[in-house]
DNA sequence: GGCAATTTGTTTGTTGACTTTACAAACTAT
DNA sequence: ATAGTTTGTAAAGTCAACAAACAAATTGCC
């Protein structure tokens, strides 16, 4: 298992005492929630830490209900070990993610299990009947999680938009609609606990990372819907970028003097790569009426003939944008969630060949995946980052 | 001043004694570094260390050489304060580039003073000339530094290619003819102390950021000659990328279907926004010779009519991918190492300008500035790079 | 000049988290 | 039953940071 190391949040402290305690700290709960199930022992081998240091650490976090015994375990020879685990009924995090369409929930136990998975449809995606909503999930999830050592302990929320993660207000959504909306300002007055407000793709991204590859340094995910985004995992850690902004990669010019785009540039990688350019084009393709999301997914998994040449060319912007990442960025692994591509094998067999063929040679070590996750990716990376957020407070606050 | 984050260099350690001590030498070491002349008091204030940790500190770090006290400074009121400063002679780096022409050399001392400058023709650029040179240069700096307390602990070499930062071996550098070169490999048998291998662009970056902005966390450096190379500061530290092949923005796709480009890929930036592309669109404009890099120049800070075209569409090639690294990583800052734009004021304007009516909105906030070190960011850069390789080692390894 | 106030830097002793050493408990194998 | 092994706890030791007190040096005021 990849070595831990110095988390950013413990960043600008001193080299005191509570400093040790809290990177110990850390390690081992990185470690209790990275392996599952194991011994105080093995926690002791595995930290580099000693026997009687990780004995101490796990004494405090029993007491404080964030880790719990759960009987002997198996062992070759000598006496069995007593099973160490996070108590994952301690306290639950609600991931929340808003689309034009209504609210995906997710609701997400201290262990990272996911207890209930939901989608409430909205009609109006004002900033106000969000919030509506929202508040109304959050009132359901409080009562039903009350019993919990740590309740209801946070709620991450993910926007289709940018996100400054200093006033956390949302700066600008062109899909909602919305501009400098002080989002979390509002939810802030109802609900108590950690609020965690971010970007989808970024939001996404931990999701993939977590669940695809949580022991890569250099990550890409790629978010391909009605426009494209994308997160990052730098030197081991997710990246919000100056002001929240990172990862708007489909404002990237891949056509010169291409078509305007709304944001003010022209020939972005948004206009041609997008589901939302596909549709267009398949509906110019055979005259006719656009295919909404659902149509989309049928012709992909089968492309009739007349639609060939919009699918074509779906795929070699969507390479033409990915070899920039790839070159730009060097990352290790690449992960893609993409409806389309997961319609349809053959095409994203045709983007990884023509990623591979005209990408930097460093490509042959860069893994190209589809998601697993699908929709409901940026409502689980928001309930990952709240539950983070918890486990950072754990370490920051308990001394 | 910004508040130093736990370095990277720690990471992987357990909370024990040796890294309180650690984090604080680095701190102190950081604080000295930055502000130039300070008390044990005014250390002690800025760290939010205590007076008798710093003082014991200070009293190893005079002991080791690398401080020294300087006599006593002013104060307004009660005891005047013993001033501490690096000591600058207590060793020295040299920072190397290797460009096709030439080897440009710099000598800095420990505190980043530039003790010398030079330039070294070579006629061929063979891996085994090359490292012919660079041990003459390095034998010489090593004789002329042997007084010092750690004489030459350093070097760093900017190449322009991509560097695995594990085997440390120049795995591609299509300006040079290199590939998978064990370039450091060969030279570790002369030179016994810290040698760092980097990419030019790279490190050019750590240079444009020590001097134009150290406290901007994200952080791009764009290096524009024959070809365009980049480099970025991220979360505050520089990002070398999986096997060290981050920043080749020079093979982002900015025309779709366009030229095609020895890397594999078609429609390069390097093909349009480059020094060798205007160069060769210059040429092509009047129908004869192409102009050399001196002639360039010339003509840039005063582009008479034949040449206007070709200028402009320059520009616009770097207002299209400039906008691209923009919205795609949301840097606080971006400086261009060009030399084209340093000699027209008038181009890089209509660069700013174009950059900023077609990137994101949040480009209100991101800086463009002209680098003010020219050819030798590399080297220089090279050079902190070891420097900071050293003051690394004063940290980890003198417990 | 003498004394209070202030700032710098050191001396002395305390604290606390980790480590080492020793040991008890529990288990397997012979 | 006994030896050997592994797990986990208890007691004692270590070390770097911290806190309080103090010495040294300087300014300002009477």
């Amino acid at each position: 298992m990849k070595r831990l190391g110095i988390p950013q949040y413990l960043d600008g402290r001193t080299g005191d005492k509570t400093l040790s305690k809290a990177v110990n700290r850390a390690l081992l709960l990185h470690l209790l929630r990275e392996k599952g199930a194991c011994s105080r022992a093995s926690l002791a081998k595995d930290s580099g830490l000693n026997k009687v240091t990780v004995s101490s650490q796990i004494a405090e976090l029993i007491e404080l209900g964030i880790v719990k015994e759960i009987g002997v375990g198996a062992s070759e020879l000598g006496r069995k070990p007593i099973m160490l685990e996070i108590a994952g009924e301690a306290g639950y995090a609600l991931g929340l993610s808003i689309s034009t369409t209504g609210l995906f929930v997710v609701a997400m136990d201290a262990a990272g299990k996911i207890d209930r998975s939901d989608f409430f449809p909205i009609e109006v995606h004002t900033p106000e009947a969000v919030i509506d909503a929202i508040v109304s999930v959050t009132r359901n999830a409080k009562r039903r999680y009350r019993q919990a050592k740590f309740g209801l302990f946070g709620i991450g929320i993910a926007v289709p938009g940018t996100i400054d993660q200093g006033t956390r207000r949302v700066v600008c959504s062109a899909k909602l609609g919305w501009e400098d909306v002080p989002f979390s300002e509002d939810l802030a007055k109802v609900f108590g606990g950690i609020l965690h407000v971010g970007n989808d793709a970024t939001l996404a991204t931990i999701a993939e990372h977590e669940l695809n590859a949580p022991e890569a340094d250099d990550f890409v995910c790629l978010l391909i819907d009605e426009g494209i985004g994308s997160g990052a995992y730098i030197n081991g850690a997710i990246h919000y970028g100056h002001n929240g902004q990172f990862g708007e990669v489909g404002h990237m010019t891949v056509v010169h003097d291409g078509l305007r785009c709304p944001c003010g540039n022209t020939g972005c990688w948004d206009l041609y790569g997008s589901e939302l350019a596909l549709r267009q084009a398949l509906g110019t393709a055979r005259g006719g009426k656009i295919p909404d999301a659902e149509e989309l997914l049928t012709l992909a998994a089968s492309p009739p003939d007349w639609s060939q040449e919009a699918f074509s060319n779906f795929v070699d912007y969507l390479i033409s944008g990915i070899v920039s990442i790839m070159n730009a960025m060097a990352p290790s692994m690449l992960v893609i969630n993409c409806a389309v591509l997961s319609a349809s094998p053959a095409m994203f067999e045709a983007v990884k060949a023509g990623v591979a063929s005209r990408a930097l040679a460093h490509t042959h070590v860069c893994e190209i995946r589809l998601s697993s996750l699908g929709k409901t990716a940026p409502a689980i990376g928001a309930a990952m980052a709240a539950k983070d957020r918890f486990f950072e407070g754990l370490i920051v606050n308990e001394t």
